[in-house]
DNA sequence: AAGATAAAACTAATATCATTAGTTTTATCT
DNA sequence: AGATAAAACTAATGATATTAGTTTTATCTT
């Protein structure tokens, strides 16, 4: 063990995690990383080098968890069945993790490899579902940015309660993405 | 004239406007404005209460652009026409003004009454683009919820910079929005 | 023309951040 | 029992938003 017992770098990766989701990305201070942690914020400079490191770490830690459930939700599935499980998956870790998410979307650093890896990860498996398609290359293309652009336009939308009608949401969720598969067959 | 002649809020709002558009809306900061309004930022709560009251306005004021540019470009077209030019618009926008962009995407405080008023007036203006599809009660309101989640998601991944595969922008754009209405068709 | 007025600017101060430097504390190892 | 190392700490700096109070100055009144 070291020489003295304290926190430790997941500790405040978790903590941070906890207030993201729970009280949004702007709440993630070291102020109030210190508080939660009970202890002073120049004392977390011992584990991390600041907030661009702390939300960097955050970052790879929410494309992974994303990745894990997108992956897990698609598993043994073929075609459409696929697909509606991945967009139900995308939009449910949206709305349980409102703060990991963000990080999910906001364009990564090119050089931080490991995040772009991650990032690349997700959308090669947005590509898998998309492939029983057999679309021609630039169709392909196009079709991946358009399923991209709707799960997530749909989930932000509804993240900042966008969706104010008296009308079910994830009903209007199924009709988007049914629509768009119809779509893409001719 | 008033005793003494100094800046005006409008001139706040527009400096805001520019400082949003051209380096992001983490810049617009009474110290940003101050700086580039030649005057000491405490001179600025002669004129505005303070940063929520500048955001406000300035959501207010992309809300009106927003919806004006929308307008225009619909002006005139009916049916398919109508969508494509609203869409392409509305991508335009955003890629002109990123940053009142943001603003207008944020869920709107329902106290302030005219940013919700012209947050409705945009969606009034979706809504009656899509009409000629005449769908039913439910289905029109799946219909607007979906186009507005492709555009913006559309738009944000644009902005961000997530489209990277060397395959023209705006034919994905096209793509996604004639899949959408051809899904819409059945 | 001189003084009053009002609204603009200003300086000074407070509070909250992130961050750095340097000091103290303390669990473990020798 | 003392050395070590890494954790905690305090103190300080610089940026931010904001408030309070003062000064400046263009216009209006007499």
């Amino acid at each position: 063990m070291s020489p003295r017992a304290g926190i430790v770098l997941d500790d405040i990766i978790r903590v941070a995690a906890e207030i993201a989701d729970a009280n949004g990305l702007q709440e993630v201070t070291m102020a109030n990383l210190a508080k939660r942690l009970l202890i002073k914020s120049p004392s977390l400079y011992n584990h991390i080098s600041g907030l661009p490191e702390l939300f960097n770490r955050l970052t790879l830690l929410a494309l992974e968890n994303f990745y894990a459930e997108l992956k897990q939700a698609t598993l043994g599935l073929e075609k459409k069945e696929a697909i509606h499980a991945l967009s139900q998956s995308y939009i449910e870790f949206a709305r349980n993790h409102p703060g990991l998410y963000e990080l999910t979307i906001e364009a990564p650093n090119p050089k931080q490899k490991d995040i772009v890896h991650m990032a690349d990860k997700i959308i090669a498996l947005i590509t898998e579902v998309l492939s029983p398609f057999h679309l021609a290359e630039e169709n392909l293309i196009h079709a991946i940015r358009g399923f991209r652009s709707l799960l997530h336009g749909f989930a932000f939308i509804d993240l900042k309660g966008g969706f104010g009608m008296p009308v079910d949401i994830d009903q209007s969720f199924t009709f988007l993405v049914d629509a768009f598969l119809r779509g893409l067959k001719e």
